[in-house]
DNA sequence: TTAATATATTGCAATATTACGATAAAAAAT
DNA sequence: ATTTTTTATCGTAATATTGCAATATATTAA
């Protein structure tokens, strides 16, 4: 088959699989770092930072955005892209629970 | 082309990247999920679990594991997997330190 | 209006992922 | 030794991803 078969999970764990897919990237997760090192939120100017063509960025924004990890907005003739604090903080707590959970735990196992 | 230019990014994106891809899977998001949930490390018992049959749980079990995400141990003619600690924390601050520097910021785009 | 700038979309080739039946391997139980 | 149990691997089909040239779109500048 090849398809995924996120029909059989739970709508939280295809969601987080979505934001985990998202940044399963190199580049993609470049541009994360790169819009959290510029203070303002550049645009194109991941294109430069980047050794990838302008139409494989665009498309990487485009799963970030669809992850709904970035947001754009229309900034004159450019776009402004940006991180959504909202999806970090949500995978920074994702994570938490799941060390706090490990590290209630007596038994250590392997 | 296809095969993504992992060598034009840095060690460290690298890994993220492979971790966060490995956790692009709501069956592997479910794994997580599982190993988590159950106090003992339990093994084939994911197989029962999940709606995917066993050769496809072993792939997805043999990806993480690459990921270095879970750990392996042979308990007699079972095998013992369990969440890697380690690994948990090392994505809790990564986006912990994103969720800080972000705060960190006055001006708020988007 | 026309040209320039910035980003998105289309189309396509190369490659990777997902899923599973069949089968192998390895230890435990009989 | 044979069977059972548990997990891994192989082979293969269906599908998804990656990357980019070419092209489209949309806004600003001239």
């Amino acid at each position: 088959m090849g398809a995924s078969k996120s029909d059989h999970f739970s709508e939280k764990q295809n969601t987080l699989a979505t934001m985990a897919k998202a940044l399963g990237h190199p580049a993609r997760i470049a541009i994360i770092e790169f819009l959290l090192k510029t203070e303002s939120c550049i645009c194109g100017d991941i294109v430069n930072e980047l050794p990838l063509a302008q139409p494989t960025i665009s498309q990487h924004l485009k799963e970030l955005k669809n992850a709904d990890l970035i947001k754009g907005s229309v900034e004159g003739n450019a776009i402004c892209y940006c991180i959504n604090e909202k999806a970090m903080e949500k995978l920074q707590h994702y994570f938490g629970n799941i060390v706090n959970k490990l590290e209630k735990r007596k038994t250590t196992c392997c």
